[in-house]
DNA sequence: AACGAGGTTTTGTATAGTGAAACACCCGGG
DNA sequence: CCCGGGTGTTTCACTATACAAAACCTCGTT
């Protein structure tokens, strides 16, 4: 249904297509940066500009007349989380288990071949675990992304392995020995897998059905992820994903 | 440019305000519910939903099957504010200003003839005034309002007061002296204008050219808001719209 | 069984969306 | 001065995309 091939309307999509350009690190953009970076005529782009505009989701730097996401997005954000919603219920003890180790705490669904960060709650150390909401990361790699895989049917295994993203030098058979031994383990553990320098450690989340809804990760720089320190870890995040289990069991 | 009535395109703007559909408290809706809030046929609201789910704009909740709003919302939010950003850095002086006067403060900005809401700080008392980043407001009522439209050009006052949305019964002379009030105390106070049961006092925010940028305000339940109490706030919030406008002309 | 509610699919058509070109403006260099 | 390169804005001929209506499907209620 949401594979975007089917019964979709292509000026939306490129709309839409327009506005994710400002969803990576820029700030501001110019009608024909946009107009190469979605590989579109610049009078299609402007045109679709001028539409997102006049809903309020983009709007134009008052000083340098660049582009820029309009406040509309805030308007809608609050709904996103919403009370009862996964991300707000775990709120409480994911700053609790922040406060316990120190390091930042997220929390990932799967969304396809991708994983979400949909909570976060960042350490308070000077170096720490940036944690961005919303962001998007993928499956083969980090604890996280294990920890989601591990719980998943094998058929999205299969499709995250045939992703064309995917590292041609992965080794499938080792993957799943590792998505094994995470089931084993009950948590995943990554030093410097997906980005160098950074460590975490992840255990899943299941609700009312036994069913697998996110995974609960703790992350933070690889000399803070060592032996004894990471166990310690391993048994918090599997402590305080039991414990939202049965908040999620309760509620 | 950004009236919606010149050269957009106009299957864009029909998703887009299905998606503001979902900016009011609605967490989920279903399809026959959006096409009649934008009044379209349902096959048309089915085709555009499945766009905006495409990209991750919307989603179907997976118990109900209706429609709520997609995690790439989440994702774009931090990009609207940003370092050096007005929203940005005012935050710790209307923290300070919170923990000053434990009511709920706000930054607003003038949005065409509204007012938005791109900031706030609640207070931490039980009952307080509840801050919605993103929503907008009227500006010819409450505080705020008053503010923004005492430091706008008079062609800004007029579209205000030529708005369809106008209560008839508005003395359009009355509220001119009201404005040049403002003017002359610096700040504004509302009790229960706005909304019943609440009360606000708001001052102006200037940039470094000393252009109106924004309105700083407290505001919260009215019985908090009589005679001293009153005079204490706005002398606070007057004191940190200045501060406020050092920082925007050091920075 | 019929009916009404919800959502999903199909289809003919005309108009809405498109891209290309022209235009406007700015800047820097010769 | 002209030229070229960059930015954004406007116009217009063309066609295929977006549309709405109808049909369809499922479910629950009477």
């Amino acid at each position: 249904m949401a594979d975007g091939e089917r019964n979709t309307v292509r000026a939306v999509e490129r709309a839409l297509d327009i506005l994710l350009c400002f969803s990576s690190t820029e700030m501001e953009l110019g009608l024909s940066d946009i107009a190469k970076r979605v590989k579109l005529h610049k009078s299609t782009v402007h045109r679709l500009l001028a539409s997102l505009e006049s809903r309020g989701f983009i709007r134009r730097d008052p000083h340098t007349q660049n582009y820029r996401l309009g406040w509309r997005i805030l308007e809608l954000v609050s709904n996103v989380h919403q009370s009862g919603d996964l991300s707000t219920v775990v709120l409480p003890e994911m700053t609790r288990l922040r406060d316990l180790l120190d390091e930042t705490i997220s929390l990932y669904i799967r969304s396809g071949t991708e994983r979400i960060r949909i909570q976060a709650v960042e350490s308070h150390q000077p170096v720490r675990r940036v944690a961005n909401i919303g962001q998007r990361l993928p499956l083969y790699v980090g604890a996280s992304g294990k920890v989601l895989l591990a719980w998943s049917p094998p058929e999205v295994v299969e499709q995250v392995l045939n992703d064309p993203k995917i590292p041609p030098d992965l080794d499938r058979e080792e993957f799943i020995r590792q998505l094994e031994r995470v089931r084993e383990n009950g948590y995943a553990i990554s030093i410097e897998e997906r980005e160098a320098g950074a460590a975490a450690v992840a255990a899943p989340v299941f609700d009312r059905n036994g069913q697998l809804v996110a995974a609960l990760s703790v992350s933070g720089p690889a000399d803070r992820f060592t032996g004894a320190a990471t166990l310690r870890f391993a048994e918090a995040v599997t402590r305080s994903a039991k414990i939202i289990h049965q908040i999620l069991t309760a509620g």
